[in-house]
DNA sequence: TTGTACGCGTTATCAC
DNA sequence: GTGATAACGCGTACAA
């Protein structure tokens, strides 16, 4: 039979109140009981029932706030599905979800919808834009008792209480062994990064760099930014490979994959081109299919949803403490065959 | 505010109790209240709450066999932590499991511990075999109540009510995807198996095969069965070599695979071999590293695991029926980066 | 055939 | 400071 509090309290002769008052240190007790029922709840390993604390808080009407920088990027659509998909089992918990979304990147924006949703929600998973002034918001957040989690991107200079997303660092090392394969050790090669600015790009341009210096046939010619914009996207990549004709092996670190690819079918049939991308949204798979992209990374969107869900309903609901800060999905490597 | 039973007991004018009979079919209510009741409850969509299903069911002390062909075979290793965790998290609830293993694939062995465990357990996860007597023994458990869910092979044959695994037919594909890749779409292949009599490595062949009608380039010289055993691999890995020289790429697609590359390493240093195995043993891993395996794939074990409890516990705990009877993993491409 | 009452574990609210 | 009590939603033994 597991531990409850009931048993404490008689085993400690004093009542369900006073044990829940020590164990959940709502003061008001005397230093000597206190001591008594830490000692015996330890002793006994006491583990409260996620069940009776989940019934317990449904009066609380728990609320959740979503945050996405997500309008206009598919790269979110499997993520939000992961989200909806928890939100629908969970609600029956009394779990209720704000949903907010921006389009882009503003400061701005993103730190006035922070106010627009200050104290009316319980939980926050923002996907946070990687700025002094958003993490000035999160902390007041977490300093005002909101339970934070990021997701997909990180911003480590805030205090919020758990991260959900990918290794981009991995992501970069992975895309290099896998051209390495697929060129057979041997190319030269083109980057397309979204932005310099931001700090997952940049980790996996790192990544990329790294693992590029056990592979001896291989030169870097270039590296360009293009917003996550296709159209910038489709220009860049043709200036590069116009500039530098030799280039037979491209790296998509990040958005505007479908603009690159057209610009690599846009050149006159020569030397093919090997090239792997980012994330399995409809066009990048259509690219897929045309031959244009050999293989694709994919770092788990829909889990990283649920996982973030899961990760607020169990402390606001059940009331657990998420078991690690930082949940990081696998960088996955997709064919066509195993998307 | 979620409706409860006492609300439709309200609404209705009858009791909680009345509600709760017709709800789980009990019996003794007179028609004209059943069909009012039904009816309520599906206008207002109702849904019995979890939290409370899993406070009512402590009583029932809830117990689930687990039975795994599993030893001296390491790739269950990961698919037993998984359901340890699983196990650890639900323990809270109430939830005892029976662990019981055994060796090599005996259909005596196995009925034999079903015996042992009939009538000892609410629920089952089982890797079974894929036999008459052994489905015969399924379908008599789950007549007797048993909640039964069949991990990582299945046996379509009985009345279980779930199964967690992988795509074995897409495994093939996948694998002959990627060797095309890896090889420029051009090679002389030789494929082990483990047994014939293994379903899932036979359909791991015919995905193969299927998928290779669309590379030209590509020929089979060689199919052979290893038993998963590492020394026979090793005895028909060489044989194989030896009888086809020009075998420049391999497929080793089920067990036995260090017996496999340590052949592939005693052979005289010739024209390179290309290699791609299934699962992410250590020996495996091992092989990969002195760069013998080029790829993995990978049917996240670890996640067979945990589903395939979290489906036991939904149903056993939350009252829950699963989502899906088959819950079928992706067959993922792994290299030493992203393992 | 139906209703009542209690227990599951936790928390909030009184009353002392 | 502390204890008693009433929810929360569900299952069920027992009484009517």
């Amino acid at each position: 039979m597991a531990v409850t509090i009931k048993k404490i309290a008689e085993l400690c002769g004093v009542s369900r109140g006073t044990v829940d008052r020590v164990l959940n240190e709502r003061g008001k007790v005397k230093p000597e009981t206190e001591t008594a029922v830490r000692k015996m709840a330890a002793e006994l390993g006491y583990q409260p029932n996620p069940a009776g604390k989940a019934l317990a808080a449904r009066k609380h009407r728990p609320v959740v706030g979503v945050l996405l920088a997500s309008d206009g990027n598919p790269f979110f659509d499997d993520v939000i599905m992961g989200i909806k998909r928890s939100e629908e089992i969970y609600s029956i918990y009394g779990l209720k979800v704000l949903w907010r979304s921006m389009k882009g990147y503003s400061v701005d924006r993103q730190c006035a919808l922070l106010d627009e949703i200050k104290g009316q929600v319980n939980a926050l998973i923002i996907n946070p834009i990687n700025d002094e002034r958003v993490a000035g918001r999160l902390n007041a957040l977490v300093e005002a008792g909101v339970f934070v989690v990021t997701i997909n991107n990180d911003i480590e200079s805030s205090r919020r209480h758990a991260y959900v997303g990918s290794d981009y660092f991995n992501g970069g090392e992975t895309a290099c062994a896998l051209l390495e394969l697929l060129t057979g050790g041997k190319a030269d090669i083109g980057i397309i990064l979204g932005s310099s600015h931001v700090l997952g790009h940049q980790q996996r341009l790192e990544g990329f760099r790294q693992r590029m210096l056990r592979v001896p046939g291989f030169r870097l010619l270039g590296v360009v930014e293009n917003e996550d914009d296709d159209i910038c996207s489709y220009e860049r990549m043709r200036e590069l490979l116009a500039a530098f004709p030799t280039i037979n092996a491209v790296f998509l670190a990040a958005g505007g994959v479908y603009g690159a690819c057209r610009a690599l079918l846009s050149m006159p049939a020569g030397t093919p081109v090997t090239a792997v991308a980012f994330d399995s949204v409809p066009s990048t798979v259509d690219m897929m299919k045309q031959g244009v992209l050999q293989a694709i990374l994919y770092q788990h969107p829909y889990r990283q949803g649920r996982k973030a869900m899961d990760i607020v309903f169990d402390y606001l609901v059940n009331g657990i403490a998420p078991k690690r800060e930082k949940n990081i999905m696998k960088n996955e490597i997709k064919l066509l065959e195993n998307l």
